[in-house]
DNA sequence: TCTGGGGTCCTAGGACCC
DNA sequence: TCTGGGGTCCTAGGACCC
């Protein structure tokens, strides 16, 4: 993802991504008209040869296929599989409505009362006082988008899953299987969705990540939209810069004190103009403003931080209180990281005061998966941060700069492999009684 | 309006090293 | 007496995404 372009109204650094919200307007479509579905399913294990070929062909040939696929309303589309009677009414999925819970999905129903996710459940209940609040299971909805991705994997040759309801398809100079009629497909992918997976979905297919992903924000919910090679331009355009993955509100109010509203009025700028306005990143939004930008589709994906949070239903102040919270987060955190197989070096505690000022403070250690250790640490973090004068509200652990322990590991010492099976042990037992039953004591 | 929880990436500034 | 330059690591904060 790219982010901060703007610190303090200072220009900044932007990166590469693709991740956006969905746009408001709607640009001519190309959608390939009078598509037929391929006959048969793809299978690519009989297909390598093909793939093969095409893998050649891809690379001589710039021009990229690429599909991004966004389920429409994720969240309370999942709910509405488990209990239809959610269909065609308001609903969102989110924390408690008499704590501080916020919307994590909304339905289109519910949009158009101005509920939005990230809202706080209690003004979105006042917008729309017939909402149907529902409390959301996240683990199930994981489960549902790893089925999906693996289904997917069936189907297309490249597979990037860019987030629990968003996944990237390459499927560069692959063509020839799919009947030379991609956008056709794009529609049997969508169908598939729905038949298999009861689920709506929206497809966007174009030659770059970051332009899919903006497409297909043009056509929600349970759109498919095609952008022929040579289109990236017109079809950017008339979108307001709202729409560009990376562009947030603090870049989009920058922009829009300096006059600009559309993609057109960033296509008409000169690259050094947009960098001297946001120094490096005005190459990148220069890019994508012309339909060019990040092309590559990566299948694996590894986690560079492990963390948990809490927002407390009250305010604490009491010590005791607060460690204790930071003793069950970082027994889980910790659950987690062994659970990887891993070991973290970076050791970082948030601490969120009732006025929302919101401080970190980290130390860097040697490398460990061990309770008692990231405990010691946090504590003594928290200690020396904690200003007494205040109430929390959040307090979290952050585990960071991993060692594989797989790949750094010596043999163990009996010692430390006693200790190992010792922490997994008790993982077990949490997993199987609960966090609070047990806790594990000093090395 | 009153703000979740899980992430990624980026910047600045300082320490430290050669 | 006035102050190098490059590189890397660490820490704090923040923008942004779903």
């Amino acid at each position: 993802m790219h982010h901060n372009l703007v610190d303090a109204g200072r220009p900044l650094f932007l990166c590469r991504s693709a991740s956006c919200k969905a746009p408001q307007s709607v640009a001519a479509t190309a959608s390939a008209g009078g598509m037929s579905q391929p006959r048969r399913p793809v299978d690519f294990a009989a297909a390598t040869p093909y793939l093969v070929h095409d893998t050649f062909r891809a690379m001589s040939c710039i021009t990229k296929q690429i599909a991004h696929l966004d389920l429409d309303c994720f969240f309370v589309s999942v709910e509405r599989i488990k209990d239809p009677s959610l269909r065609g009414k308001p609903v969102a999925v989110g924390g408690a409505p008499g704590g501080r819970g916020v919307v994590a999905s909304a339905s289109y129903e519910a949009r158009a009362f101005g509920v939005r996710s990230a809202m706080a459940s209690s003004r979105a209940l006042r917008l729309c006082p017939q909402l149907i609040l529902v409390r959301s299971r996240h683990h199930e909805y994981g489960e549902i988008s790893e089925r999906l991705a693996t289904r997917m994997e069936e189907i297309a040759p490249v597979v990037e899953r860019a987030s629990i309801d968003e996944f990237y398809l390459d499927f560069t100079g692959c063509e020839s299987l799919y009947q030379n009629n991609l956008a056709g497909f794009m529609h049997s992918m969508q169908k598939m969705v729905a038949d298999e997976f009861s689920l709506p979905c929206s497809i966007a297919l174009a030659t770059t990540k970051t332009l899919a992903k903006i497409a297909v924000g043009t056509v929600k919910p349970n759109g498919v939209c095609v952008i022929p090679p040579g289109n990236e331009e017109s079809f950017l355009a008339p979108l307001p810069i709202g729409v560009i993955p990376g562009v947030g509100a603090k870049t989009e109010a920058l922009l829009t004190r300096r006059g600009f509203r559309t993609i057109a009025d960033l296509q008409a700028q000169s690259e050094e103009h947009l960098c001297a306005l946001l120094g490096a990143s005005g190459g990148w939004l220069h890019a994508v403003a012309h339909g060019r930008g990040s092309d590559t589709v990566s299948v694996e994906h590894t986690r560079k931080s492990i963390s948990r949070e809490e927002t407390f239903a009250k305010d604490l102040r009491a010590i005791p209180e607060l460690e204790g919270e930071l003793r069950t987060l970082v027994e889980d955190v910790c659950a987690t990281v062994r659970e990887k197989g891993w070991r973290a070096r970076t050791i970082q505690l948030k601490l969120r005061y009732a006025d929302f000022t919101t401080i970190t403070r980290a130390r860097t250690i040697d490398p460990t998966d061990d309770d008692p250790v990231i405990f010691d640490t946090v504590q003594s973090l928290f200690r020396a941060a904690y200003d007494r004068e205040q109430a929390v509200r959040l307090l979290g652990v952050h585990l960071s700069n991993f060692d594989d322990a797989a790949q750094m590991e010596l043999p163990l010492n009996p010692q430390r492999q006693h200790r190992e099976e010792l922490l997994k042990a008790v993982d077990r037992i949490r997993a199987k009684f609960g966090d609070d039953v047990i806790h594990v004591g000093g090395a």
